[in-house]
DNA sequence: TGCAGGATTAGC
DNA sequence: CTAATCCTGCAA
């Protein structure tokens, strides 16, 4: 198992001022740590994410609603306007969590979807092909909605409850090898249908035939 | 106040 | 293919 040291330098916060669309695939080969209230310390190298942009994006959770006659944001995805460096965590399906990071440029709005990670360490066997299976297995949820994945602090902070909650954070691994820009391919994003020609776009970030994706890309 | 549907997944 | 399950958006 890996030691908080050997995660690597955590993600400043410049990294996630920038477009969204510059974020998300600088995000794959980065390692998504959760440090937990025991120390048990839990990584995989991201290898697949999604970008989602603001009020325009129709697959968005930041686009524009009907209320009162007219277009405004939901209250739900705010934290998709607010700063950047911070997990944005949602239920889906009244069943799953999926986490985000917000990332973009400053006044502008928008979030990056983890979607698939390489597990390493005491999650080497399991899956986390898919955004719902890695916060199962990282053991995020709601708790952690607008938590800071800028890097750790001590002593850890506590949930709504009073309870100690992990600390999720992102590293630049130090040793393992950057991907290439060039195995970095781009695709439609997943399951957003709905969003009619926002579905198209090819928003999908991910490690060109990486057995790790959640779908093949 | 009520209802439709979802950035998903496991199982038949 | 469908069920599971609950929060959110949106109409009434």
């Amino acid at each position: 198992m890996l030691t908080l040291a050997q995660c690597g330098p955590t993600l400043p916060r410049d990294f996630y001022e920038r477009t969204t669309l510059e974020v998300a695939p600088d995000l794959i080969g980065k390692r998504l740590c959760v440090l937990h209230p025991n120390d048990a310390l839990q990584t995989g190298l991201i290898v697949e994410v999604e970008a989602y942009l603001g009020t325009e994006d129709r697959a968005s959770h930041a686009r524009l609603q009907k209320r009162g006659g007219s277009l405004v944001p939901s209250a739900r995805s705010s934290l998709m306007f607010g700063p950047v460096g911070l997990a944005y965590v949602y239920l889906i399906y009244g069943l799953h969590h999926c986490v985000n990071v917000v990332a973009h440029a400053p006044g502008a709005v928008g979030a990056i979807l983890i979607r698939a990670l390489r597990p390493e360490g005491s999650l080497a066997k399991k899956s986390c092909s898919g955004p719902a299976k890695l916060c199962a297995q990282l053991g995020i949820d709601r708790r952690h909605n607008g938590s800071s994945l800028l890097g750790t602090i001590q002593p850890a902070p506590t949930d709504a409850a009073g309870q100690p909650l992990a600390q999720i954070f992102i590293a630049t691994p130090s040793q393992t090898p950057a991907p290439l820009p060039a195995q970095v391919r781009s695709g439609p994003r997943i399951g957003v249908a709905y969003a009619g020609p926002d579905a198209l776009l090819p928003y999908r970030f991910g490690l060109a035939n990486d057995p790790d994706l959640s779908r093949p890309l």
